[in-house]
DNA sequence: TAAGTTGTTCGGGG
DNA sequence: CCCCCGAACAACTT
C-alpha cells in the first residue's frame, strides 16, 4: 500500500480516531505499547511514507514497508504486528513496523523533502540533489532524506514525464532538466493522492510496467544497478545524460 | 506454483 | 569513514 500519496490517504481515513481515547494497544512488533492505554490519540501526521501517532506522552512511527496494510474496522486473518483498540472502532496494522520517536517530532523531520508537504522547498531538494553530483538519478530519487515519499511508481512516472533517462548522472542533468523533474515528482504525487481520494485506488500509470508508454513508444525495462528494483523508461522520451 | 511486489534496516567486507 | 551487497522481514496476487 505504500507511497507517500498512500500514507496521506490512510492518515485522511484515521481521523475519526482523533481526540479518542485507547482503550487497547498491541501487535506482535517489538515496540512496548502498553504506554499508549488509556490516552488520548492527539493528532495523526504524516512525512514521507511514515504515519505518525501522536500522543502526549510519546509519537509512534507507523512504517508499512512493501507489504504492510492498515485497515479500519477490519481484520484478516493473521495476526496483527500493531493496532489500536477505541471505545468504538479499532486500527489495524498487518505487517507494520511501528516503533516509538526518540525525539520530539521536530528534531526528526524536515517537512521540506516531504513531497506531499505544504512545506515542500523546491530549492532547497534542489541543493540536496546537488550535493550528490556523481550518483545516478533514479537512486537520488528513491533517498528518502531528499525526496521523502517517493516510491518506485512515482519514480518511475516523474522521470518519464521530465523526460529524463533514469540513468543518468546527476552532474550531467541541465538545470531545466532538474527542476523539471522535481515539478513533476511533485504533481504527479498529487495525481496519485487524488485518484486515491476520488476511487480508493491507483493505477494511472504512463509507463510503470507498461509494455508501451503514453506517448506510444517501446517501454524498456531494467534492473537498477545497487538496487535490483525494476525501472521502466522510454529510451525514446527519456533523455540519457551521462 | 513459484515468482513478483507501492520498502527499509542490519551486518559484514572491502 | 564510506560504499556495496545480501539477507531478513512478512503477505498477497498472478
Amino acid at each position: 500500500m505504500p507511497e507517500g500519496p498512500s500514507i496521506l490517504f490512510l492518515k485522511d481515513n484515521l481521523a475519526p480516531f482523533k481526540n479518542k481515547v485507547v482503550k487497547k494497544a498491541g501487535g506482535y512488533g517489538k515496540m512496548p505499547t502498553a504506554w499508549m492505554k488509556g490516552k488520548k490519540l492527539l493528532d495523526i501526521q504524516t512525512w514521507g511514507k511514515h504515519l505518525l501517532l501522536v500522543f502526549a506522552n510519546g509519537v509512534v512511527k507507523i512504517h508499512l514497508g512493501l507489504f504492510g496494510d492498515v485497515l479500519i474496522n477490519e481484520r484478516k486473518k493473521v495476526n496483527r504486528s500493531f493496532y489500536l483498540e477505541f471505545a468504538k472502532g479499532e486500527i489495524n496494522g498487518y505487517v507494520v513496523s511501528a516503533s516509538k520517536l526518540k525525539k520530539p517530532l521536530k528534531e526528526v523531520y524536515d517537512w521540506r523533502t516531504d513531497i506531499l508537504s505544504e512545506q515542500f522547498d523546491k530549492v532547497y531538494v534542489k541543493s540536496l540533489i546537488k550535493e550528490k553530483q556523481t550518483k545516478l538519478i533514479a537512486d537520488i530519487m528513491m533517498d528518502q532524506d531528499i525526496f521523502s515519499g517517493v516510491g518506485n511508481k512515482i519514480r518511475n512516472e516523474a522521470l518519464y514525464r521530465a523526460g529524463l533517462h533514469p540513468m543518468s548522472i546527476v552532474e550531467k542533468i541541465p538545470a531545466a532538466k532538474l527542476n523539471k523533474l522535481i515539478d513533476e515528482t511533485v504533481k504527479y504525487a498529487k495525481i496519485f493522492y487524488r485518484q486515491l481520494r476520488k476511487t480508493g485506488k491507483h493505477d494511472f500509470f504512463e509507463v510503470y510496467q507498461l509494455e508501451y508508454a503514453a506517448d506510444g513508444s517501446a517501454v524498456t525495462m531494467q534492473f537498477l544497478p545497487k538496487t535490483k528494483r525494476k525501472i521502466y523508461f522510454s529510451e525514446h522520451r527519456q533523455q540519457l545524460y551521462k
